[in-house]
DNA sequence: AGGCACGCTAAGCGACCGCTCACCCTCGGC
DNA sequence: GCCGAGGGTGAGCGGTCGCTTAGCGTGCCT
């Protein structure tokens, strides 16, 4: 559904679909400022500042600082949503495409967090209609996993006493990810990714 | 170690410590204005009116807009550690004492989820110093918390790899509580803490 | 009664915000 | 060689921000 590149490693080159190459050099930008310093607290002078650019260049590409941010919370999720339901439309057992899911969606949390936190934590800095839009994204996601965790509890594999809330807090686990997650950290995304994995096998009760 | 008042039915009086009664009133307007729209989105003009007073008042009882976040912080901190703290050191098996300790602390990220907002995520407005400060009590709930799992592995109750992952993960899936909790949602503070509680069982490998 | 400390307000200062406008440079098509 | 389109800039507008200052009202102490 994306139209981003793969690098021949098969890892993602983020931000690919967006172009003109300036348009994606200020998204880049606009994401890292709002990472570290929040939407509201980010000005666009900064934003066009990293990105080596006039402040009026910015509006050339974008019509206002909000649509920069619509734009990096639309493709974050979209590519969120895509993570899960790849997992979620897999051919193993429950147990082995929630273990699949969560290991994804964790590593990407981790190594994009730079992105995730904008993603997850900036959402209401969107007007009503842009938030509507991703709040429905957000539900997609949520639809997936409480689907692969009902499919666990109907094959008996999944010991699950509430099943839609475990699913808003094995995904809690998840997003929360990305708003501690350190590179200077003792772990790499890979391994939050395996240790999520496993303790999310712990809380739907799967004895593997 | 909290000069907060108890009701007689026991449950906590916020800011109770806070004084004079004007000074109180601006800080919950203000605790109510961050979690709204963000530390930085908020503007003293609406903390002042809120509380029912010219802008300038806010200035006779905190110096800027920055120290009534701090207050903010460090009395919702104290308060975290102390719940933690009191379910640490109670009398029971590490699981009663880890239930109890994610129950209440559960419980108050979903009852007091305004104040706990501001309080977890809005320390990156904070500048250096106070986020210093900030950051060592974090650590205490950290180490209690890890505490309590340790013993658990140590008497063989729990069944936990990696004891300082598990301990993140623990308190990001507890944080993240206050994110998402919506008054109008399906569940009580109550009962989500009685969730989380049995998730956190499952997590470290209880067999109760 | 007089004085004065204190809580508060009205007005406003300087800075900086998001955003616009008039203009410029470069480059491909004819 | 000229033109038009599109990406870019410098300067700046209107507005709002955090915060300050001068002065006012009220109640307590003597």
């Amino acid at each position: 559904m994306s139209t981003a590149q793969e690098t021949p490693g098969g890892e993602m080159q983020p931000w690919a679909e967006v172009t003109p190459d300036a348009a994606r050099r200020l998204l880049i930008a606009a994401v890292e400022a709002f990472a570290e310093r929040g939407y509201h607290a980010t000005t666009t002078r900064d934003i066009a500042g990293r990105a080596g650019m006039s402040p009026a260049a910015l509006y050339i590409h974008y019509k206002t600082k909000e649509e920069l941010l619509h734009r990096i919370s639309r493709i974050g999720h979209d590519k969120a949503l895509d993570i899960v339901r790849t997992a979620a439309a897999g051919e193993g057992t429950p147990a082995e495409r929630l273990s699949d899911a969560v290991r994804s969606f964790v590593r990407w949390h981790a190594g994009q967090h730079t992105t995730a936190r904008v993603v997850q934590y900036e959402l209401e800095a969107l007007g009503p209609d842009a938030r509507a839009e991703i709040i429905g994204l957000r539900r997609q996601v949520d639809a997936e996993v409480r689907g692969i965790i009902q499919d666990g509890v109907a094959t008996g594999e999944f010991d699950v006493p509430d099943v839609p809330g475990t699913t808003v807090a094995v995904l809690s686990l998840c997003i929360d990810v990305a708003r501690w997650f350190n590179v200077e950290g003792p772990r790499t995304p890979d391994e939050v990714g395996a240790l999520y994995a496993d303790l999310v096998r712990r809380m739907v009760g799967f004895k593997g």
